[in-house]
DNA sequence: CTCTCATATAACTCAATGGTTATGGATAAC
DNA sequence: GTTATCCATAACCATTGAGTTATATGAGAG
């Protein structure tokens, strides 16, 4: 999946939007207005960044009424360990089953 | 190091300069014209790539007569799994002594 | 010394993208 | 029914950055 490896690498490429994943994953569902009270950046901009990230598989979306709940999706990374474990040459066998690891992660 | 994974991040998120730093990861050493015979873009591209990996971190230069010769640091990488094993939240005990294991891999 | 080759740098162009404000559409509140 | 709220989309702007060609630097070759 090199097409995978890039658009992940792409999306994680900003800071802004690294952030937002990174506190899906800390701190589970947020709607878009949490997130955007302490992004640094209009709401807009969070919701486009949350549709990249959608995009590349990183997050789910769960409409409530009004508001849109948003979750980290952490299986979706298996691929960046793929690559770097690939890169370095001495941990495929301990990863070889990791995308079953993590896809059980997520429930 | 918030900002050695921002840098990490942005340098690989380039699909060329990725392609570089996997080619000299899988095929060791190598000059900057054997890598722009087949990078697909100019040389002062590749020089250009060259210069933003190293300044990651990523890459060594070692000048020979009026060659230069790259090679990857694996190391590097480092942070990256750091971030991924922390998105995750589940390998930290694997990968506690990562970076000294990676360190002994460069030599 | 001159010429050629390997690489780096300079100057520039163009496309991609992250940010903004303004607005739309749907749902809850009154 | 009207208004307020939440989120997404549209339209636009500014910046970044990856690519190019042209040129400089510097080391071997003749």
């Amino acid at each position: 999946m090199p097409q995978t490896q890039d658009l992940l690498f792409r999306t994680l490429a900003d800071p802004t939007r690294r952030a937002l994943f990174e506190r899906l994953c800390r701190e589970g569902e947020q709607t878009v207005g949490a997130l955007t009270a302490r992004a640094g950046v209009s709401q807009p901009a969070v919701s486009k960044h949350l549709g990249v990230l959608k995009q590349a598989g990183l997050v789910l979306d769960r409409h409530e009424g009004r508001q849109t709940h948003y979750t980290a999706q952490r299986s979706a990374l298996a691929p960046l360990i793929d690559w770097t474990s690939q890169m370095t040459g001495f941990w495929e066998s301990r990863f070889d089953d990791l995308e079953d690891l993590l896809k059980r992660m997520d429930q």
